[in-house]
DNA sequence: CAATTTGACTATCCCTGACTATTATAGTAT
DNA sequence: ATACTATAATAGTCAGGGATAGTCAAATTG
């Protein structure tokens, strides 16, 4: 028997498709048409539509409430960002991150303003309150975050 | 359900667009012109045209009462971020980041891409591993180092 | 055991209305 | 005319209800 977050998951990916890329639903009429809990709709999105897989998602509550979900960028740039970023490990140091963001400038995946943005963020002076331990972990964080927020249309 | 706040606000902001930068509006006019009641008017303008989003509001009751908005001058965007980076304090929630962010889009002080990269960088996902106690310090420190480094250019 | 499903509890946002505060103006007494 | 008062015409505050979505851990399933 199909399990129901299967089935949700593969509803919510045809409809992706149908709208190209960009949907934007409500929990509870989603649940509602499914029968089932709220809270397995939040349950089929962390577990199928994260950032990892390939997709972005947003939502506000209170009145008129929802939830949206972005398909990442699956095109060549898109594939080299994700390929360098499995090629980051775990810690990073300033000066290495800054090669890489040169080199993106180089290979014309992000302008310059965009890396120095990104050299700002990763930089010594901003990490100052992290301990030196874990500064270089906290700083392939996020540069590997920055670098999937690229991949979104 | 559309949200009537949101409709309000891109009404006043279209209108501040149109008049340079300030409008004089009557509550009551406004409220009746969207069919709410007079209060919604503080909602909209309490929530979306604080001081921190950039607005100056004064009003006076009685008699010819009246509201006025003022948007800040954003000719210089330099101006603009520095009194931006004065106003953040030393901590900040991703929450209130991401407001920050939204606005300078807003502003066209950042494009979307260069926004998506700040609200990567500043994620509780990117500092997942700072202690929580030290998380909105950091970010504060990361967003600050941003916004300096976008007045160099 | 791992993945799924459920539901109780929480968080956030919007909208409303009753009550309060302020100001201008008209009316009245001196 | 001047001073005072009453009334009308504004805007502000705040607490509460309704409409969403989020979290987390227990129960269930395969």
């Amino acid at each position: 028997m199909a399990r129901l977050s299967d089935i949700i998951e593969g509803f919510l990916k045809a409809m992706i498709n149908d709208m190209d890329g960009y949907i934007e639903i409500q929990r509870n009429e989603l649940a509602n048409r499914f029968k089932c809990v709220p809270s397995q709709i939040n349950y089929v999105i962390s577990t199928r539509f994260t950032n990892e897989k390939g997709y972005y998602v947003e939502s506000r509550r209170g009145g008129g409430g929802y939830i949206t979900i972005r398909r990442l960028n699956t095109d060549s740039a898109g594939d080299y960002i994700m390929h360098i970023i499995t090629s980051i490990g775990d810690k990073i140091t300033q000066h290495s991150c800054e090669v890489f963001i040169n080199n993106f400038v180089d290979y014309d995946v992000i302008d310059s303003r965009e890396a120095m943005l990104m050299k700002a963020a990763t930089s010594d002076k901003a990490l100052v309150e992290v301990s030196p331990e874990k500064r270089d972990d906290v700083r392939a964080m996020i540069l590997k975050n920055m670098l999937t927020s690229l991949t979104v249309i």
